[in-house]
DNA sequence: TAGACTTTAAGAATGATTATCTTTTAATAA
DNA sequence: TTATTAAAAGATAATCATTCTTAAAGTCTA
């Protein structure tokens, strides 16, 4: 998709600004963030960066991770148990819509939200500057097997 | 408070319900729970608890807190990294709304939550069954402060 | 191409949580 | 009240995602 061919050289180009080195390791890592599909997890990047470099360590992945989150260019999802998950395609705050069984994470495009972010300032008088909207709950696939 | 009482007892009696022994550990550790001011971490349970009976493990602490999340008697608040927060006040799905300078959490009543939920179904296919909303700011007192 | 500096790789350490196992205890019936 | 017994507590080991440490390798620049 063209999409990501952009988000990847936005990536390459932050990091090139910041005097940051642009290694074979590196790059294989922002191949599979600038897509994100499936939001991966670190483990899951590792395997397929594994797959070219298989000398490559977790320790590479977290690290490269930690760069990209101090710039901004990967939005990192918390989960306290399993492992947290990386949306490199919007490193932006958005709401997750996340199957419960199959691990699926879909991005909602939601009219409501300004709606419901300006009503939380009008009640709380809280100036809000970020959010984490995760839904939860069966794919439509997920719906159709039997538990 | 009598909320926090009436919340104190509905537990209790879910216990018992469930056949469940209320031990002299279990009744302290939902005296925290109840109102849950600060939505405590099992840690800072643990410290309260372990005051009146010294010999108390971290682990009852845990199992305790297990316990009442499969009862649906608290709401678990997973943070990936430092601890969970646990609110027992109010134990089902509920937006928060946190300052990220002073920590302090409040709960708001947002109208625009069904909406919200309804247009998440309609668009993704989803049948959701749990959330987590949590917007992040700073609240009115900080927003004064000088940073 | 050499040298300075960064990054990688490997594995140890960390820390919250979970599991295991033994001892203690709450609830109940004699 | 006491005995019985399954449940719970307590102590500690195991787990597992993540972070840290250090030596080796690689990158970039002059
Ligand atoms: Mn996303
Ligand atoms: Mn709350
Ligand atoms: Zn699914
Ligand atoms: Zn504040």
């Amino acid at each position: 998709m063209r999409n990501d061919e952009a988000r990847l050289n936005h990536m390459l180009l932050t990091l090139k600004e910041r005097g940051q080195r642009i290694t074979p390791q590196r790059l294989a890592i922002l191949r599979v963030l600038a897509p994100s599909e499936g939001r991966p997890s670190v483990e899951e990047i590792y395997n397929v960066v594994v797959k070219d470099f298989p000398t490559t360590s977790l320790a590479t992945v977290y690290k490269t991770i930690t760069l990209l989150k101090e710039l901004g260019e990967v939005l990192e999802l918390e989960f306290s148990q399993g492992s947290n998950r990386y949306d490199g395609s919007k490193p932006f705050p958005h709401p997750h819509v996340v199957c419960t069984r199959c691990k699926r994470i879909v991005d909602p495009d939601l009219e409501s939200l300004s709606a419901m972010t300006a009503e939380v300032s009008e009640q709380t008088g809280f100036k809000v500057v970020n959010h984490r909207l995760d839904f939860y709950g069966l794919c439509p696939e997920c719906q159709k097997e039997k538990v």
